[in-house]
RNA sequence: UGGGCUAUGGCCAAGCGGUUAAGGCAUCGGACUUUGACUCCGAGAUCGGUAGUUCAAAUCUACCUAGCCCAGCCA
């Protein structure tokens, strides 16, 4: 799959044609405070796959300019997150390597006359900068001499001054209607200690300051962001020129990626982990990327998922539909078709004779002989879906079990029920059913259609499994209500039934496709006795 | 109320002055089917509104309306 058109291919096909670039060269900039989600995986994968489709480079560059709220624990996890997408970095970097160049173009900005070191306080300089209608008034301390600025800078960055008390900020005009360019400060003190470079710094540069910079020293040819930095681009480019970077970045914005029923914020997802409202993380309700892995999601539904959903300079929230369909696209011819029966009811097959099991030979995926076959079990005991039995056949449309009524076991024979065995509460404990030696699968009866194709497992062969039946973590409301509120409680289900052997030695992250029931992944705390598996997504049903 | 951005079917999204206005998801019909799956057919928009420019406009202009973003020493 390939991008189709958006407006920034169409940008790169144009700057390569012309020859304004030689080379596109993008980055992907995540700042290490967070894990990366859904939402990052179109940053991600537009950068990387634009690149790619002009034969250009992608850089991963930790965006740590700010050692309060960053921390290296979190570089891995990125890492491996972008790794997993199927995505290698020409070089992976930290906005903290260009601490040195960075100081010195603020120091050229002073010398130049375009900085200076002001002492207003945090509440001062809000004043100061006025609000969105009415203009902002200049800092008293904005005409300092250049060699007053300069000295006072490199006291700034040798300790001398608490954090707050001095910031550098750029001379641009504090009556611009845009605020961004009414002086922006551009280095800040913190004595903290950073991540990379330990105690060396206690002056950081502002993002506003470090990105054009560190794109400029990268020969970033396009630097996509997202729609909130429009405007910041004039100051972005204002930096550019007036630090005189050799090479000459560009910024385009493009609009976020949300998803129905979906949290896509930093906050709440922190809260969600905090708050022990979920597993961590990776837990597989998440919209992380770590927690759609572990749910069973491949790297290939995700980005054909995102590929899909297109580009453009709209904030744009996507149906949760379309990614559940990119992972059953993908899944359907890839993997195993297999028996599950998640909720079980047992049936006895009452002419079939004790102690004998017969094994069926059953392509795996009949869209995929590549994948080969197994042998499935049939005998005087089977488990079916609860939900495929109902004692009385509602309408014409029910296309399952009913007492009286006749049905094929998927691959085996035909059973038609005769009878329920009720427990002492009035629940069903068991059917049973006689089945027709003449009906067997392959055989090419045709007498007699029956009442719909059910699955099934036998029951002395069968393996214990838990299954995770997952749902959104969020109930859709009209919008008004907050997050925590539209809360799904029951997110998380939990049935216990039977796989078929053929399941034995599954693996960490194996998909199937168990049939009738949808796409599941085998969970990380399968152990060697004890199967778990997460559903991926259901099917898809026309059943009204 | 200052500035910026956006507006194409239910949700995304192509389109860049002349096309019967792509495609995907969803929906609704129908075919097929040992998964109510898959697959296959078929159905649906005149492009936020108005007024212009033009032989011709979703595409250009103006105005209007609606939504999003900006007043961190966050990114």
């Amino acid at each position: 799959m390939e991008i189709e058109s958006n407006f920034i291919k169409t940008i790169m096909e144009e700057d390569l044609k012309n020859g304004k670039v030689k080379e596109i060269v993008t980055r992907f900039p995540p700042e290490p405070n967070a894990y990366l989600h859904i939402g990052h995986a179109r940053a991600i994968i537009t950068n990387f796959e634009l690149a790619k489709q002009f034969g250009g480079k992608t850089n991963l560059r930790f965006d740590d300019t700010n050692p309060v709220k960053e921390d290296s624990s979190f570089v891995d996890a990125i890492k491996k997150d972008i790794e997993w997408l199927g995505y290698k970095p020409a070089k992976v970097l930290f906005g903290s390597d260009y601490f040195d160049a960075s100081y010195d173009l603020a120091v050229k900005l002073i010398k130049k006359g375009l900085a200076y070191v002001c002492d207003l306080n945090p509440e001062e300089m809000r004043e100061y900068r006025g609000t969105l209608t009415t203009p902002g008034k200049d800092s008293p301390y904005r005409n300092r001499s250049v060699e007053e600025s300069y000295q006072l800078f490199e006291a700034m960055k040798n300790g001398k001054y608490k954090d707050g008390e001095k910031t550098l900020r750029a001379k641009i005009d504090m009556s611009s209607p845009n605020m961004n360019m009414r002086d922006p400060v551009i280095y800040r003190i913190i004595h903290i200690d950073h991540h990379n470079t330990g105690n060396k710094w206690c002056i950081y540069p502002m993002y506003d300051f470090a990105h054009p910079l560190q794109d400029a020293f990268e020969g970033v040819t396009h630097s996509l962001c997202s729609l909130e930095y429009d405007d910041h681009r004039v100051l972005y480019d204002w930096f550019v020129e007036k630090c005189e970077m050799e090479h000459v970045p560009h910024q385009y914005e493009f609009g976020r990626l949300n998803i129905t029923n979906t949290i896509m914020s930093k906050r709440y997802l922190k809260q969600l982990v905090d708050e022990n409202m979920v597993k961590g993380y990776d837990d597989p309700r998440m919209p992380t990327l770590a927690g759609l892995r572990r749910r069973g999601y491949t790297k290939e539904s995700i980005v054909n998922f995102i590929l899909s959903t297109g580009l453009s300079r709209v904030n744009s929230t996507v149906s949760s539909e379309m990614l559940e369909n990119s992972l059953r696209d993908d899944l359907n011819q890839k993997v195993k078709r297999v028996n599950a029966v998640i909720d079980p009811l047992k049936v006895v097959i009452t002419n079939y004779p004790e102690g004998k099991v017969e094994w069926i030979d059953v392509e795996y995926n009949p869209d995929n002989l590549e994948l080969g076959s197994r042998k499935i079990a049939f005998g005087r005991y089977v488990y079916i879906e609860k939900e495929d039995f109902l004692e009385e056949k509602p309408n014409k449309k029910w296309k399952r079990l009913s007492l009286g009524i006749e049905v094929r076991l998927m691959q085996a024979y035909f059973i038609k029920c005769n009878e329920i065995v009720f427990n002492e509460d009035g629940s069903i404990k068991e059917l049973h059913c006689t089945y027709d030696e003449k009906t067997k699968s392959g055989s090419g009866f045709d007498e007699r259609k029956p009442n719909g194709n059910i699955h099934f497992v036998e029951a002395t062969t069968a393996l214990p499994a838990t299954f995770n039946l997952l749902e959104p973590l969020l109930i859709d409301s009209d919008g008004k209500k907050d997050l925590f509120s539209r809360l799904n409680l029951n997110s998380w289900n939990i049935f216990n039934g039977f796989v078929e052997p053929s399941l034995e030695k599954t693996h960490h992250l194996e998909r199937f496709q168990f049939i009738r029931k949808g796409y599941f992944a085998t969970d990380y705390d399968t152990k060697d006795n004890k199967l778990v598996f997460n559903r991926i997504v259901e099917l898809k049903t026309s059943f009204k």
